[in-house]
DNA sequence: TCCACTATGTTGACAGCGTACACATGCTGG
DNA sequence: CCAGCATGTGTACGCTGTCAACATAGTGGA
C-alpha cells in the first residue's frame, strides 16, 4: 500500500480510519499517533497538518465512532415499535442498544464516551440524539408527562452509561454474558419505570 | 524535606501519598511515576521495589481514594436515618454522596472508578460496600422484596456512576451547580422508585 | 506559459516517559 | 561480627508527542 505520489490525497480521513482500527482493540491508549501515521505510510509530523495534536485526532476518531454507534442503536430500534407501547419499547431499545454497543466494542466505546476527555466537538453526540428522539416520542404518545420531559434524558443516559462502564471495567466484567444481559434489562426497565412513575 | 538516611523508611506509603496529591488535580494522567518519586525525593527506580509498575502504583492510589470516598459517603448517611423511611433515605444518601464526591474530587474519582483500568485489587470497593449495606437495610425494613435483592446493586450503581461521569466529562459539565444537583436527585429518585416499584 | 503562493509531507532533533540491569547501602538475624 | 536480604541509586534504552526548518507539488493570476 505504498504511496506513489508525494501528497497522500486524503490523509485526514486515512488517519481517522487508522485511529478507528487502533482503538477498536486497544481503546484510547492504543491510539498512538506514530502508529497511525506508520499505518498510513506517512511521517509522524504529517498528522500535524490536519490535527492540532494527538488529542484532536482522537476527538475526530470519537466522532466517527459515535456515528457508528448511533447506526447500531437504530438497528435495535427498528424491529421494536410493534407492540402496545411503541414509544416505551423504543426507549428500551435505545438503552439496550447503547449497552450492547459498549460491550461489543469496548475499545471504541471508551474512546467515544468513557474517556476523561471532553467531547465538546459535537454539541449533541449522535447516540444522545437517538435518546432524545425516543423521549420525545414518549411525550407524544402521552406516556410521559410533558412537564417531566425537560431533563429526563439525564436519568436515562446515566443509567445506561453507568451500566456500560460497570459491565466493561467494573465488577460485572466477568459475569456470564446472559447474567449481564439480564442486569442490563433490569437496569433499563428500572430507570424507565422510575421516570414514568 | 531532604532525606538524611539512605533508606526512606516508608517509601510505599509516601509514594501513594504523592500519587494522591498528583491525581487530585490532574486525574490518572497526572500520576507520572517520575514525578511521584521526585516529590518523595527518591530515584525513579526506587518505586519498583514496592510496585511492579506504574499501573500497580496507580491501583494502590485508587484503593486509598476509594476509602476516602467511602468515608465521605458515610458522612452523608449519618444525618439521614431520621424520618419515616430511614432505609430509603439512607440509600438516597449513599447515591448522592457518591455523586457529590465525584463532582468535588474529579481527579480522584477518575482514578478510583472512571479509569479504564480494572480495579480488581479489592474484591468489593469500599463505596460499593456502602451501597450493599443500604440495600440490605431496605430489605430488612420490608421496602424491598427479598427476591428482588440479588442484583439490585447494579441498577443503583449504574445510575449514580453514570450520572457522575456525565456531570464530569459529559454534557452536564457546564450546567450550573444547582441544576446538576437537581438532576442528580431526580436520577437517584428515579432509579430507586423503579427498583421498588 | 510561467511563476509565486499555499497546502501538504519529510527530516532531524529534543525532552520526557516507563522501565531493565548492574551496583551501592544498610538493617537484621544467626 | 558477618552473611544475606531488602531497599535505594546510576546509567541506559527505546519509545513517545511535538517543534523548527526544509522539500514538494498543485493552483490561480500575470
Amino acid at each position: 500500500m505504498a504511496r506513489v505520489t508525494y501528497h497522500h490525497g486524503n490523509l485526514r480521513e486515512a488517519l481517522v480510519d487508522a485511529g478507528l482500527e487502533l482503538t477498536r482493540s486497544g481503546g484510547a491508549g492504543a491510539m498512538v499517533l506514530r502508529d497511525a501515521t506508520r499505518q498510513v505510510g506517512v511521517s509522524p509530523n504529517a498528522a500535524y497538518r490536519h490535527f492540532a495534536d494527538r488529542e484532536s485526532l482522537l476527538g475526530a476518531v470519537a466522532v466517527a465512532i459515535q456515528e457508528r454507534m448511533s447506526d447500531r442503536m437504530e438497528s435495535y430500534v427498528a424491529p421494536a415499535p410493534a407492540g402496545q407501547s411503541g414509544a416505551r419499547a423504543r426507549l428500551t431499545a435505545v438503552g439496550l442498544g447503547y449497552i450492547d454497543f459498549a460491550i461489543a466494542e469496548p475499545g471504541w466505546f471508551e474512546v467515544a464516551f468513557a474517556g476523561t476527555r471532553q467531547h465538546s466537538d459535537t454539541a449533541t453526540p449522535a447516540p444522545l440524539a437517538r435518546l432524545l428522539e425516543a423521549l420525545d416520542a414518549l411525550v407524544a404518545s402521552g406516556e410521559l408527562d410533558r412537564a417531566a420531559r425537560p431533563g429526563a434524558e439525564w436519568p436515562c443516559w446515566s443509567a445506561v452509561h453507568g451500566f456500560a462502564l460497570l459491565a466493561l471495567t467494573g465488577p460485572l466484567r466477568d459475569l456470564p454474558a446472559e447474567a449481564v444481559r439480564a442486569a442490563a434489562r433490569r437496569t433499563v426497565e428500572a430507570i424507565i419505570t422510575g421516570l414514568l412513575g
